[in-house]
DNA sequence: ATTAGTACTGTAATTATATACAGTATATAG
DNA sequence: CTATATACTGTATATAATTACAGTACTAAT
């Protein structure tokens, strides 16, 4: 997408802050009005303009008929069951995305994980949870972490991590602990959990 | 502000969906052609009675000047501690609030109340969760409910509930099953538990 | 009994809006 | 030197859209 011209992004803002005061986009005339144009041609051509470079979608026909075309994707994705071997936030992992304003929650949430099997039971995870993962925040020794080990995803308290020795507790007591050889076994810490969230209780 | 009818609703339900597709709202021939009117002029006079409940407002001469008047704005409280014999919305017992707009689980939540005791640990709610209660959503046996007996506010699982016997279960071994008479005791069941949030695990 | 509200059809006029066409001027890239 | 992009004025027109007016029919309240 090519970048705008000065005046270009100042006719980008009036839609938005028309659509932001009134809840619906300004006609041609508007524009033209106010930015002092005599001409809504003038304002015509920059919608054009604006439309070739990807910033908008003009619908023909339609009054106010401009589609934000917006880039921002500052959604929070819930990711569903990860698939093998690749990144969790893969398009195909996705389940659905939420606008990262209607976050309740910490901002540092990077994604939603739903929650498989009743490893965690004990410290209140449960299987269909959304733990809220924070993937820029250091994992502590004690706090629950998303781990991934030779391409598996799991959530699992991180108890010890050295160079040669991690163990990860799952809060069961009908579990053990996992205990791995980073050097021997594939090991990354995706994120730490900062949150939960269970809808339909 | 008065009710609006069905049919006044699908209309207003029709504009919001509009502007959630589109980003603007619906001419009154789109409205027309969404609901089979076979004449603007029925969308037109909807408008009118909606606008006249107060819920829209009409910019005259600007096509597609429909205005929602944002009646969503009662925000959700958290409820802290409840202080004894009050209501539990009462003002002392709100913590924050937070905009019903930002709200990402059920609509049908009426408040947050923050979770104190550990009765409820063996289905995973915890002290200092956050559980959304819904006050209008019926009790059913078997689910989560905010009760109050003799002015004390608990969260318990409901298993039975007839005229002269209530039992409310705490889901942890170490607390015993809570019988009432309603006849002696007061109890008023405030609500039910449809979501659950915990922050900073 | 009558008024007010709901829920439409049908027609038509006025105005709001998009949009094409014809220009002018400046800047930048090949 | 010649396209191509930017940044406008000015005019005109087809059509999109609002909105008034005249009806019909049913229901609930005063």
């Amino acid at each position: 997408m090519k970048n705008l011209t000065k005046r270009q992004e100042e006719i980008l803002n009036l839609i938005k802050s028309h659509i932001q005061d009134l809840g619906f986009p300004p006609t041609r005339a508007d524009i033209a009005k106010s930015l002092g144009f005599k001409s809504p041609n003038a304002a015509e051509q920059h919608l054009r303009a604006i439309e070739k470079k990807g910033f908008i979608s003009i619908l023909s026909g339609a009054s106010r008929g401009i589609i934000l075309n917006d880039t921002a994707n500052d959604d929070i994705p819930i990711i569903g069951l990860v698939a093998a071997g690749g990144p969790i936030l893969a398009e195909e992992n996705i389940e659905k995305t939420i606008p990262r304003s209607n976050n309740l929650l910490s901002n540092e949430i990077d994604y939603y994980l739903r929650v498989k099997g009743d490893s965690m039971v004990d410290v209140g995870i449960f299987e269909e949870d959304l733990i809220g993962v924070s993937k820029t925040l250091n994992p502590k020794i004690g706090s629950i972490v998303v781990a991934r080990i030779n391409n598996e995803v799991t959530v699992k308290t991180l108890i010890e991590f050295n160079q040669n020795k991690v163990i990860l507790r799952a809060e069961n007591k009908n579990y053990s602990d996992i205990k791995i050889n980073p050097s021997i076994d594939e090991l990354v810490i995706e994120g730490s959990c900062v949150a939960l969230l269970r809808e339909s209780i």
